[in-house]
DNA sequence: ACCTAGGCAATTTTT
DNA sequence: TTGCCTAGGT
């Protein structure tokens, strides 16, 4: 067994507290559990950590014996059932710390679990060492059982960008082109199988097949046999490792079945098929052994968000076909939002189908708050001014912080213009979820130094960093290294010492080898009896990776030199270099400065589970969002995800909401003239105000009637009271100008409204561009559906030379063609480049 | 062995 | 438009 830091004996039965009827809680063992009885005080029948709770939330806490769903809306207070209810597991003597499994997704939420437990149990959690993410528990099954998955316990966790380099050289090694075969697309195979569980020889035949000239089961094999050469394995491996291993060998599971007692899974409808495997493994023991399946999922169906990553929204819906009488709890009771708010985004995500159905609620009165408000923008430029705008005035006016205030975007391209616009403004923002410290290139390279110290078989590391800095091994030394140690099977490092010592070499290369291979030994042997953030000074020295920024003079290697500095430091958290690369293998993410006072800005993903005062939605467009790519690929349930996302992303404010779109956004360079989001239009008249925009439309022709050219929308008497036409709803002028445009938009595109007479056949017909490759494919949807492909190679009618006019330009004369792209000297913009549909002949 | 210009593609992201 | 990767040059 591997004897890591944390790692806890197994109880023996004997251990375990007396198992108890949930009726009548008997004296609690001592220990934890014995204080946190005693916090309730003595004579009260209801310990007062349940007494804040409604009568659902009770429910989901107090049903500790059988599965248990608890369908937890938006708002409703999830993450405190969870904790109360381990708390109530602990605090009633029911089990041990050790016995609760408790798994989230991310190391966020389990940072918060472990937090809001110790605040309700006291200073305890220490003693609950398995709660944690999927990954960081399935690390610390396979340490224990290593060897059943022919590793070894120290072995090394891979991140993306080192299995990307590994498939590489597999597919070179296999004499396929790698530029016709990407290893970053194999990559993301072989993860979509993992999701799955499948091993190379389950996965099937056509998957197999369609990768590599057909060989896309022997590459899958190649990389889990390199892998275990390595002594390493990916992130899915440490799901599938631990599967497979409780399948072969009952007795290793067993034992698991006798630890846990209960189990609790949050954001349930994120979990995709293996660890629902892991978990159907872990909760279904056979009934001789124990008594009722203790598991407790909460989720959120209408928060499916992750589907493209292998979720199964599935899981969630027929958990009680799964689990047999399970109890059904539905947290329904909102303390997050006005009644406007959650309106709007239970009227919008009515209209999806397959859901389990949830309406939320809230008991705060309605009377002074806002309505959701809607505005249109000519273009991101003025959307971001706006916004900002926006922001200061409500800073000024209300003293609102600018931490309560968000902007949540569809793609992370968004954000630039927001940053440009702060930047000027000189308002603060943070950016959550950009680029991540252990991800920088500084910090990979120390890792790699790391990584080879700690572990010597670990070759992708080593080759990461041989030449780094340059001493003169290339491309033709390297693979001279890696041949030798393939022939002799073993570590690159090893081969590297003995080429070093042998005349097989040329001098230059030789020399550098043999001081790579002796600083690699050197240090090595202060591996155990040397601390371990001196050691990492001393490697980094040594090796000359410190000189090397030194020496540089670009502008950024001083942040580099800094960065490396602060990765020095926080490795005085951790106790030896081996927890150290674990914590980083695993935790990817560093804390972020929450004392600054900034408006957040982060996208509709990575707000899930956040809440602030106030929410900008911004770039709610046809081809955005939805983004075309989603409805491409996803058909309907592309667009129900979508759907959802937006439903995540009206349900993250508690009192302000605005929501943006633009009629020009500019992608990939190009101009392109957008169309308001269907999902503007599942949005209930009773709870949203259209806002007049001062500059908003202006400047070209009027046009008249705010008719939808697609009739009446679907929605609009979905649960409001009158049958009132979507007209109505947006009736104001900014609204009609926008329909117009959209009216505009269509004609140009496909040439006349004579293609209107099909039932709304209007949405999402136009090619807005997203998605559509060079040579111009157009895809017709209805509904997210897709219709038609058709691919448009039509050169353009334009000749240079032609004066032509610009919704958003003006006029212009074409400088140049390339296809369908055209490039413009506008009079009074400047040269621009726009797709020929959305200019006119003058 | 290292450096630089053009080609190419561009959601969402955790671990 | 930007950023990344690769091929071809020095």
């Amino acid at each position: 067994m591997s004897g890591f830091p944390d790692d806890i004996p197994f109880f023996d039965e004997d251990d375990l507290p007396p198992r108890q009827s949930p009726a009548a809680p008997a004296q609690a063992p001592g220990g934890i559990a014995a204080r946190a009885m005693a916090a309730r005080g003595p004579q009260h029948q209801v310990p007062d950590y349940l007494s804040g709770l409604n009568p659902e939330q009770r429910l989901a806490v107090e049903t500790t014996e059988g599965p248990v769903l608890v369908l937890a809306g938006a708002g409703t207070g999830k993450t405190r059932v969870l904790t109360t209810r381990i708390a109530h597991i602990l605090a009633s003597g029911r089990a041990y710390p050790s016995q609760i499994l408790a798994v989230t997704f991310t190391n966020k939420a389990a940072r918060e679990m472990k937090q809001r437990i110790g605040v309700l149990v006291g200073e305890a959690v220490e003693g609950m060492p398995w709660l944690g993410t999927f990954h960081s528990i399935g690390v610390k099954i396979l340490r224990r059982h290593a060897e059943l998955a022919g590793l070894r316990s120290d072995f090394t966790i891979l991140d993306t960008d080192d299995v990307i380099r590994l498939i590489k050289q597999l597919i070179q090694a296999e004499g396929l082109d790698d530029k016709r075969w990407p290893a970053r697309q194999f990559a993301q195979m072989i993860d979509g199988w993992k999701n799955k569980g499948l091993g190379p020889s389950e996965i099937a035949e056509g998957d197999a097949r369609a990768f590599g000239n057909g060989k896309g089961r022997e590459l899958y094999r190649a990389y889990q046999e390199r892998l275990t050469t390595l002594n390493a394995c990916d992130f899915g491996d440490l799901l599938c490792h631990p599967i497979r291993i409780f399948r072969n060998h009952p007795d290793v599971l067993k034992e698991y079945h006798r630890r846990f007692k209960y189990i609790l899974v949050d954001e349930y409808q994120d979990t995709n098929t293996a660890q629902y495997m892991w978990l159907r493994l872990l909760a279904q023991r056979p009934s001789a052994d124990s008594g009722p399946i203790n598991i407790c999922c909460v989720g959120d169906d209408d928060q499916s968000i992750y589907g493209w990553r292998g979720a199964e929204v599935d899981n969630i819906l027929r958990f009680d076909k799964d689990f047999p009488g399970a109890t059904v709890v539905r947290l329904e009771r909102n303390y997050r939002s006005t009644a406007h708010i959650l309106g709007a985004a239970s009227h919008l995500i009515a209209h999806n189908e397959g859901r389990l159905g949830k309406t939320l609620f809230t008991e705060k009165p309605n009377a002074d708050d806002s309505k959701v408000m809607v505005h249109a923008a000519w273009d991101s430029e003025e959307e971001a001014r706006a916004v900002g705008e926006e922001i200061e005035a409500a800073q000024r006016n209300t003293k609102h912080n600018l931490n309560d205030m968000a902007i949540l975007v569809r793609a992370s391209f968004q954000m630039r213009e927001f940053e440009d616009r702060f930047v000027t403004l000189g308002l603060n923002y943070r950016v959550i979820g950009g680029p991540r410290f252990y991800e920088r290139q500084e910090i990979r390279d120390a890792m790699a130094y790391f990584r080879v110290v700690a572990q010597g078989a670990d070759d992708l590391a080593f080759e990461r960093i041989v030449n780094v800095p340059k001493r003169g091994l290339g491309e033709a030394a390297i693979r001279q290294v890696h041949d030798t140690s393939r022939a002799l099977r073993i570590p690159m490092l090893e081969a590297a010492a003995q080429l070093a010592e042998s005349d097989e070499m040329k001098p230059k290369p030789r020399a550098a080898l043999r001081q790579v291979a002796a600083n690699f030994a050197r240090w090595k042997e202060l591996l155990d009896n040397t601390p371990h953030t001196e050691l990492a000074e001393i490697i980094l020295d040594e090796s000359g990776y410190t000189a090397m920024w030194k020496n540089d003079k670009s502008a950024d290697a001083p942040t580099r030199l800094e960065n490396l500095k602060e990765l020095i430091r926080s490795m005085e958290d951790y106790e030896s270099l081996r927890s150290f690369l674990e914590h980083v293998a695993l935790v990817m993410d560093a804390e972020q400065n929450e004392d600054l006072d900034a408006v957040n800005i982060m996208t509709l993903h990575s707000a899930k589970g956040l809440e602030f005062d106030t929410v900008f939605l911004p770039g709610w467009e046809e081809g955005l969002f939805p983004h075309q790519r989603s409805l491409d690929e996803g058909g309907r349930s592309g667009l129900e995800e979508e759907r959802r996302l937006a439903y995540v992303g009206l349900t993250r404010a508690k009192k302000n909401l605005h929501i943006w779109f633009t009629s020009n956004r500019r992608i990939h360079g190009l101009w392109q003239s957008t169309l308001p989001s269907r999902f503007l239009e599942e949005l209930p008249e009773a709870h949203v105000e259209v806002a007049e925009s001062g500059s908003g439309y202006g400047g070209y022709g009027d046009r008249q009637s705010g008719r939808s050219p697609y009739g009446a929308s679907r929605f609009d008497n979905v649960g409001s009271s009158g049958g009132s036409s979507f007209s109505n709803a947006y009736a104001t002028p900014g609204w009609q100008r926008a329909q117009a445009n959209r009216t505009e938009a269509t004609d140009r595109n496909w040439g006349s409204r004579s293609g209107h007479s099909v039932e709304r056949i209007g949405y999402g017909e136009v090619d807005s561009g997203y998605g559509a490759g060079r040579s111009s494919v157009k895809g017709r949807t209805i509904d997210g559906e897709l219709v038609a492909k058709s691919v448009s190679d039509t050169p353009s009618a334009f000749k240079v030379g032609n004066r032509v006019f610009h919704q958003k330009f003006g006029n212009g004369t074409v400088a140049a063609i390339d296809g369908n792209k055209l490039t413009i000297d506008f009079d009074k913009a400047g040269q621009k480049r726009v797709l020929d549909g959305f200019v006119n002949p003058v």
